[in-house]
RNA sequence: GGGCGUAUGGCUCAGCUGGUUAGAGCGCUUCCCUUACAAGGAAGAUGUCGGGGGUUCGAGUCCCUCUACGCCCACCA
């Protein structure tokens, strides 16, 4: 026993990190049987310079069920991984070294950035080759995640560190493009040419689940197109009149009737004067705008659809850098005047603007635009409207263009538990909505490599349909830089040679395999999958249901034929006070680390483990003060219990709490036992923290100053025996129970009587007492007299002469039963007592007070 | 337009399968240096459980309906 003087929460945090960290206690231990662990798929966090309040608190839900899972005596599988592929961080590299990838620029060697974070405003991004751009995007990973690291110890979660993974390292890379090339060997990935969202910024493709609609000004133009009968003009409404020249066709509701004797006529678009037909198709709405629209190649998805169900021509003007094309389309080529001329190489608002003026002129455009708000579709990590360009991709099957795959993934989401259970329906929603299968291709270069070659033909043009696939036992590997077996490297780019694809995979497409690269899936070292998989708990937050639990549910349903969980876990999102979501733009972030040294870990976890699954909270320093007070009254009955020291050796619980007063009290905490278990069990960790916490405060509060006085040993020592004996039952249960939420405070106070780590303690059974209420009515007592002494503004140590009862027969006989732990707890020298109800108390203070 | 969720004292939230006068913490007020704890303790005030209707001996809790707010999806002419 090892008690300080004075118990302090200061420095507790990196003293037992350290120890953990060096005792290995949170270690997976490799020879467990299936059965036997509890598998976490972590997910891996972006690395993007600091993690935010959103990962604090819901990382910190995980880890206390994890905990809880280890002590119930699970073997937990608790990786982390770092999602350091893909876009975000190549822009945070552009934004913090101020450079920008160039792929025509060579290499250069020891090559140093102009700025090493934040870049002035004015300053203009220095193009790099490819190479010295993914050095860039190497050394930054590296100095984000050990940021990452340094404050996910502070915040005490139990991983396992030696299970650390990166979505770009070469484990990540072999195992995606491993899986990838099993979806393409079985069929459920393909390539194929078609039109694509299309970022024009960064200038890569974008697939469905990364899309999100945002309010826009625009407006809509009335432009004439001329019947070619000569019987008049066709009027249209259209928000995008640059693309006027990528019309196609004009399009109308079969059955509306202002159209019908135009089915199968022609107009002439205003100012190129191309002859296209006027068309039908039900998807046309006949209260919009004129109830007949121009088809282009192309303005939006719809144009997509009609493209293709009415096998329209393809007229394509908007470039994949969000220019005009400088090649008109050649119907467009041969109308007069060079009107297109001016257009071209525009960005398509300055083209708006110029095809504006030319409809005005020509008076061609009727009317004023009228302006409108609509939504349109952005990269959700992108500055400016989504375009649709035509460009080869690849796509792996998820049941888009498919019912039969759409109902077998639905039959997946059957297969979790949800927590909570309604955040199935986001599944189902997501799942019954998809109009087309993943794009996984992507145009960027810090990403897993797309393993395939093509081998070009006589003419030097790839041969898309006879790619060439690597072994599996040479991944990870580069089509940019590796050679296909069969080809020598001097014949990349030649005609009858071979050329690399070069594109990257989606981050998706990796991170949606986190429970096989975390278990190193047929990997030739340390393959943990048959031991971990599929995983128990999937937790993540609920806003990307549609994207990373869609798509590891999809990866896992191709490669293995069942869920990849068997429980998902959806947190809410961290509010501001004014309930809006925090988010950096908004400006209302709060950092971590500043909350984590003003208030300490456990008190930051006693708030995020507060909140309910699913549930959206409000970011409350209120909690966190509620939480270092917590914590610190760990400490102080710990000391104070733990003061009377070791109990006799051999004693018994039954043969040492004799006392009725304590065996309640054992009774009472049994059911907060049972109770936090099942909750734990059920992933309800805020349950079991609230529970625990009514009896923690209850048990300091009342039960606790009840018996203090007879543990001093003021009356009997077998009444002394017995109270220290349950004080000590208690504290240990409770050191237990709150260690997944305090794991600080709760090791500092178990380690000042254990050589061993709570951590590693099993969770607390019953004792076997029961509750029989009669701790209620002594209490009541107490509570009245506490009053008395309030209300006569005395100390609480005031004696007092009398305590006149009134009671039932069942209460005065328990208050009888603990009237000496009253008279010591209320400086009470003498009871009286009546027959009666409702209970009461007449008190009188002794003389002087 | 489709789907889902939330609505309980000034604030943040409990209240599980319906059962005695609706709970906790924060905040507020008053008092107390009491030998585990003043980064503490004792006590107090504050609620037409969003509105309306229904089922029931009994509803914050179940059903219907309305309202407000939030989220997901659809909606780009």
């Amino acid at each position: 026993m090892n008690l300080p003087e004075r118990p302090t929460l200061d420095g507790i945090e990196e003293r037992w990190a350290a120890q953990w960290d060096t005792d290995g206690i949170y270690r997976f231990d490799r020879s467990a049987v299936r059965a036997n662990v509890f598998a976490i798929d972590t997910p891996p966090p972006t690395v993007s310079g600091s993690l935010h309040m959103g990962h604090i608190f819901s990382y910190t839900q995980t880890d206390a069920i994890a905990r809880y899972q280890r002590m119930a005596g699970r073997e937990v599988f608790y990786p982390m991984g770092w999602d350091d592929n893909g876009l975000p961080t190549e822009r945070r590299v552009q934004n913090y070294f101020g450079v920008r990838c160039d792929p025509s620029q060579p290499f250069i060697e020891g090559f140093e950035p102009p700025y090493r974070g934040d870049p002035p405003k004015d300053h203009h991004a220095i193009p790099v080759s490819r190479q010295n751009f993914l050095d860039l995007c190497e050394q930054l990973i590296a100095i984000d995640e050990q940021v990452f690291e340094d404050v996910m110890r502070r915040m005490g979660w139990s991983v396992d560190w030696s299970l650390l993974y990166s979505t770009i390292d070469e484990r990540s890379r072999r195992v995606s493009q491993r899986a990838f090339l099993r979806d393409v060997a079985r069929g459920t990935a393909y390539s194929q040419e078609a039109p694509t969202l299309w970022d024009v910024d960064f200038q890569t493709a974008v697939a469905q689940a990364e899309l999100e609609d945002r309010d826009r000004p625009a407006a809509y133009h009335t432009l004439a197109f001329h019947r070619t009968d000569g019987a008049g003009d066709v009027l249209i409404e259209t928000t995008r009149p640059e693309l006027l020249a990528a019309c196609v066709a004009l399009v109308a509701h079969p059955e509306d009737p202002r159209f019908q004797t135009l089915f199968g006529r022609t107009v002439r678009t205003p100012l190129y004067g191309v002859e296209v037909p006027i068309v039908a198709h039900e998807l046309a709405q006949p209260d919009k705008g004129s109830g007949i629209a121009m088809i282009c190649t192309f303005g939006d998805t719809t144009d997509v659809t009609w493209w293709r169900e009415l096998q329209l021509p393809m007229r394509a003007i908007v470039g994949r850098n969000g220019r005009i094309l400088a090649e008109a389309p050649e119907c467009v080529n041969s109308a007069p005047d060079g009107k297109y001329a001016a257009i071209a190489g525009q960005t398509v608002k300055q083209a708006q603007r110029i095809v504006v003026e030319q409809l005005a002129a020509s008076g061609e455009m009727i009317g004023e635009p009228k302006p409108i708000q609509h939504l349109v579709k952005f990269y959700e990590k992108g500055d400016r409207p989504l375009e649709i360009v035509t460009s080869r991709q690849w796509y792996i099957r998820n049941g888009g263009r498919d019912a039969a795959l759409r109902t077998a993934l639905v039959g997946r989401g059957t297969e979790m538990t949800w927590h909570p259970g309604h955040m199935r329906h986001r599944f189902d929603n997501w799942v019954e909505g998809l109009n087309g299968d993943w794009l996984v291709s992507r145009q960027r270069f810090f990403g897993v490599p797309i393993p395939v070659w093509y081998p070009l033909d006589a003419n030097g043009d790839p041969e898309f349909d006879q790619a060439i696939l690597p072994d599996e036992a040479d991944l990870p590997i580069d089509p940019s830089a590796d050679v296909p077996a069969g080809y020598r490297a001097d014949q990349r780019s030649q005609p009858g040679g071979f050329v690399g694809d070069q594109d990257v995979l989606d981050t998706w497409a990796t991170s949606s395999l986190t429970p096989q690269i975390a278990s190193r899936w047929l990997e030739a070292e340390g393959d943990m999958f048959d031991q971990v998989f599929p995983m128990d708990m999937r937790p993540q937050a609920h806003d990307i249901i549609r994207t990373w639990l869609f798509a590891t549910t999809v990866r896992a349903h191709h490669e293995h034929g069942q869920a990849p969980w068997h429980h998902a876990a959806l947190s809410g999102w961290i509010l501001d006070p004014d309930r809006k979501k925090m988010s950096k733009s908004k400006g209302n972030v709060v950092t971590p680390i500043d909350l984590i040294e003003q208030y300490g870990t456990d008190a930051v976890r006693y708030w995020a483990t507060s909140a309910r699954l699913g549930t959206d909270t409000a970011f409350s320093e209120d909690q966190m003060k509620v939480g270092r007070k917590f914590a610190n009254k760990l400490l102080n009955v710990s000391k104070f219990v733990l003061s009377f020291g070791d109990v006799a050796d051999g004693a018994t619980l039954d043969g040492t709490v004799t006392h009725a007063v304590d065996r309640s009290m054992l009774g009472k905490l049994d059911a907060v036992i049972t109770e936090a278990t099942a909750a734990f069990a059920a992933f309800d960790y805020a349950r079991a923290l609230e529970r625990t916490e009514a009896f923690f405060w209850w048990f300091c509060d009342d039960y606790v100053e009840l018996v203090k006085g007879r543990a001093y040993e003021m009356q009997t020592p077998e009444g002394a025996a017995s109270a220290r004996f349950a004080l000590r039952c208690a504290l240990d249960a409770l050191q237990r129970l709150l260690a997944p939420f305090m794991p600080f405070a709760a090791e500092e106070a178990w380690r000042w009587w254990h050589t061993t780590s709570v951590h590693m303690a099993s969770w607390p059974t019953t004792f076997g007492c029961t509750d029989d209420g009669l701790l209620e009515a002594p209490l009541e007592v107490l509570s009245l007299v506490r009053r008395a002494k309030t209300e006569a503004k005395v100390t609480q140590k005031a004696p007092v002469a009398t305590v006149a009862i009134t009671a039932s027969a069942d209460q005065a006989a328990a208050i009888v039963g603990a009237q000496a732990d009253l008279a010591s707890a209320g400086s009470i020298a003498e009871f009286t007592h009546v027959t009666g109800s409702p209970l009461a108390c007449e008190i009188v203070l002794a003389a002087g007070e």
